[in-house]
DNA sequence: CGCTATTTTTAGCATTTACTAATATAGTTG
DNA sequence: CAACTATATTAGTAAATGCTAAAAATAGCG
């Protein structure tokens, strides 16, 4: 009862993985990318038209946001189906929404 | 009433705008510096001895926080206190808690 | 199999980032 | 003002990042 602290602090391997995850998501291109996808399988065709940049450049992307587990897919023949699998990062990404979004759009 | 999306997608200068608060969040000294102050106000010196390396080292990452508007600071004769002063910052912070924080600490 | 479509990987290069060590600035106090 | 405390800035360097262009996988199709 003598230390009335409000919360601790997140411990230092949370901190670690939390900063890896946001520095994945802090990309304005990787973000874009999260931010079409929401709650949607996309091919990367379908992404590279959305996000509007080359295809090598959004394949490296998507690379990176898959090795972090930020990003899940499927193959299917010809091609690749990305999505977002992990409902924690639809929660941050809606969050991330509330506060950067002034109109009620995203 | 044709295309019943859920949501549109960001504006592309909203995006690149919270990339750019991610960026600043995503590193993990920073990261933990926004965690230790939550809500209080706190001088560099206790920033340096709670976070843990050099005061050159965090003074430079507060810079960057506070260039990129995440935090603010006021100056008490000596010292520098430094807070966030963002409701939307705190917000985020706490999303983070439940995201990445597995026990309820934090 | 040769051909096309889709995606990934590689190489090379320019830019940015992060750290340490050293120095500078500013306020405080005797 | 000299010495001290707290903070910021600078310089230098090693590592990481991001892009373009080119080449390599992978799968489907005649």
């Amino acid at each position: 009862m003598e230390k009335p602290e409000v919360h601790k602090v997140a411990s230092d391997s949370d901190i670690e993985r939390a900063a890896r995850c946001l520095k994945a998501m802090s990309h304005p291109l990787r973000l874009k990318i999260l931010c079409i996808l929401g709650t949607e399988k996309m091919s990367v065709q379908e992404i590279v038209e959305k996000v509007g940049t080359s295809q090598s450049n959004i394949s490296q992307h998507l690379a990176i946001l898959r090795e972090k587990d930020i990003l899940n897919y499927k193959k299917d023949a010809n091609r690749v189906f990305y999505y977002i699998d992990d409902p924690r990062m639809l929660k941050l990404i809606e969050m991330m929404r509330q506060v950067f979004c002034p109109t009620p759009n995203f």
